[in-house]
DNA sequence: TCTACAATCTACAGTCACTGTAGGTTCAAG
DNA sequence: CTTGAACCTACAGTGACTGTAGATTGTAGA
């Protein structure tokens, strides 16, 4: 007997709100459901799955976009997956971008508090280095 | 004799587009600028110390609305800066948790990239991973 | 069966910090 | 005087949701 869902339990088992399900929706990333005499929307299991696949790719911080590409590359089971570890590559290769960015951002940020003497504005190291990339150490 | 800025001329000084100057009057981050005989913004070098405060502080990933605290802040100089310093640290703590999160990430990332046989997507650990968050050795 | 009240429905506006576009005007160099 | 760059206003679009208003439907208890 296959398991029905209703949109709150669905978004509920999936971790996410009820509008952003409706939203997918909308914008075409999962299939429309069928629904019941009272046009109320009746998920199957295969909606969970792919939206279980969706929120957790979402959690890895993948773009919705590349969702999308997955998703549809993983309709034909038996290519290789040369592009879907493409896509993964350059997802990673982005974090670790972000990564060393806000690296430098927080070593910035954190010589500046370690600076502030607790005083006057007008005499504030935080405020002083904002007015004044020169006074930073590293680029960012 | 005072330095005058055209938009275009501020904008390239202070590493910005000509919309974002417009964008930041507009939502009064910045004060409006004389105009000259044709309508054309004509910015003071107060406007480029304060647009330089502001374009440093978002490269160090302040939101507009903490920089727009700060500066208004920054009107009494004889105020103590402890919530100038209140403001930055909470940035910090932003920035820090923002790069484990990023790091649990890429740690995940790198585990499905690395376990990526280049065969065919029906056996793609990448894929099996994005449909199971139990198959993962973090939370993220 | 009635009554609450929770859950769902559609449609649309708002978020953040810009960025881009269309269609027009002004400026500066040759 | 012409040409082309720079400027003007006003507004739509981005990504990935989130929130709201106002109406309808479902469900549990009296």
């Amino acid at each position: 007997m296959a398991k029905i869902y209703s949109i709150g339990q669905l978004a509920k088992e999936c971790d996410c709100k009820v509008q952003t399900l409706r939203y997918y929706e909308e914008i075409e990333l999962i299939p429309k459901p069928e629904r019941n005499s009272g046009n109320q929307r009746k998920y199957s299991e295969a909606h969970r799955t792919r939206l279980n696949f969706i929120r957790h790719s979402r959690q890895l911080g993948f773009t919705l976009d590349q969702i999308r590409q997955i998703l549809s590359l993983t309709d034909n089971p038996s290519q290789p997956c040369d592009q879907v570890n493409a896509i993964a590559e350059a997802h990673l290769n982005d974090v670790v971008f972000k990564i060393e960015r806000l690296n430098d951002i927080r070593v910035e940020l954190e010589r500046m508090v370690h600076a502030c003497s607790g005083d006057k504005i007008s005499e504030c190291r935080i405020v002083e280095v904002l007015s004044d990339h020169s006074l930073c150490c590293s680029e960012h």
